[in-house]
DNA sequence: ACTTTTAGTGTGGATATTACACGAATCGCT
DNA sequence: AGCGATTCGTGTAATATCCACACTAAAAGT
């Protein structure tokens, strides 16, 4: 076994796959590419990592160069490196996922960035992509489902201030599945997480909901606790397995 | 923003945390290194990736090379690519994890591998180990941890035959806890993944124990169907949350 | 036959999960 | 002012799950 002649031969990349709630609908960031390979094609926002930074630090860095976005938590989801997946050689790549909501964000591509463009798009409105980011994405979508029964990760896609049934709409985006209303705002509040201002919506042609806001703190206890969630109204029999 | 000048100056690598149940005890697979950097330092098994081969593939060759083992489950853990961490320059490595039942596996280091031996080591021996391995250990380890009360993990790491009480002895040395004896058998039992084989343990100085077997049918149903285990005897106030 | 050791078994109280329906508050229209 | 349309907000009861807890059974060795 010996060091392989092409070592220091290889590249490696990061792509992040931002994932936005706006308008009821779960979406997903993309640039429109302005260079070769896969000139003009969409796909997701991710280049080169430099010789002197992490992984982490660079998948910041390249987002915020395509897309303006910053002050968004990046997670390593997985790696991808089969043979000719970049067609310019050995490219490896280590995807990112962040879940951010639109409103909160202006897109802005820096002038010599790889992108003419970002944009959102609906998960259910894209079938291809450059590379081999739509298994990229169907990954980090996959991931993202179960996540979110794991983590009340909902919370960070809607405003400063909403009402519980913009937050169950969320959930069923996101899940693409009823849940039932008042099963729902017994379990949510229930977890503490939400502080209720005491406040109204105003100007619906309905009777107002209670807004709502995000507690952090107690959001923080929650991720260190190693809490589990559990989204179900569930299809199994036997739901909550031991060993 | 432009190609980086070091474009195809780096190298990656796949890294094997192999976890190993043996002697009522949780091990790991390591190697002595045979070569520059970290000469005679104990480390993970694992080693360049060539250009043209995947990285799954990769981290199966070097696997074998290093340590002689074949059919073994990999999965990808996560990816270390902070600077510094390797002294010859700018690597990357990707981490894989399996869990294994020591005796099925005779250890064998082939001629021209890096390695001088492989050996099995308990988990609360190691202290230090070559390159920042001993951190990409406690990361799989942590992973083990989380991933062993959702699937059915354990049974990988016992014989074809096995009692009760060897399988709770099992999931108490991984997860580092006591278990209660009856609540554990009428989980793991209505879980339906055991084959009762009518058989007893014999030559022992007390009652002897059934024997069961593993219905792997049985075991890919539930990988397949996204069932949730848990291990519990909980902790917290509210231990199954929703959304 | 007695000791030692591990195997094997059941119940009840507390908590969590699910299914399910109707009055309350606002707006806009007449 | 009254009515219709719309969404908000709330409770209960049946079922399933979770967990704490203690004694008898079977074999080997003396």
């Amino acid at each position: 076994m010996t060091v392989p002649a092409d070592f220091f031969k290889s590249a490696f990349t990061v792509d992040n796959v931002i994932f936005g709630f706006d308008d009821g609908d779960l979406k997903v960031l993309l640039i429109q590419r302005a260079e070769d390979p896969f000139l003009d094609y969409w796909g997701l926002p991710g280049y080169f990592v430099n010789a002197d930074e992490g992984l982490k630090e660079a998948a910041y860095r390249v987002l915020e160069e395509m897309t303006g976005l910053t002050d968004v938590y990046l997670e390593q989801i997985k790696t991808f490196g089969k043979t000719g997946r970049h067609p310019m050689g050995r490219v490896i790549t280590v995807a990112y996922l962040s879940l951010i909501k639109v409103d909160d964000y202006l897109l802005k591509v820096k002038n010599n960035a790889v992108a003419q463009k970002a944009e959102w798009f609906s998960i259910s409105d894209i079938d291809d992509l450059a590379f081999d980011h739509k298994e990229i994405l169907d990954t980090c979508l996959d991931t993202l489902r179960r996540r979110v029964q794991q983590k009340p990760v909902g919370f960070e896609l809607l405003p400063p201030k909403f009402t519980l049934t913009e937050l169950q709409h969320l959930y069923e985006a996101i899940l693409d599945t009823e849940l039932d209303k008042r099963n729902f705002r017994k379990k949510i509040l229930s977890m503490n997480l939400l502080i209720d201002l005491d406040q109204y919506q105003e100007n619906v042609a309905h009777r107002p909901a209670k807004l709502y806001s995000f507690d952090k703190a107690r959001y923080q206890e929650f991720l260190s606790d190693g809490y589990s969630f559990d989204l179900s109204e569930n299809k199994r029999k036997s739901r909550t397995l031991q060993y």
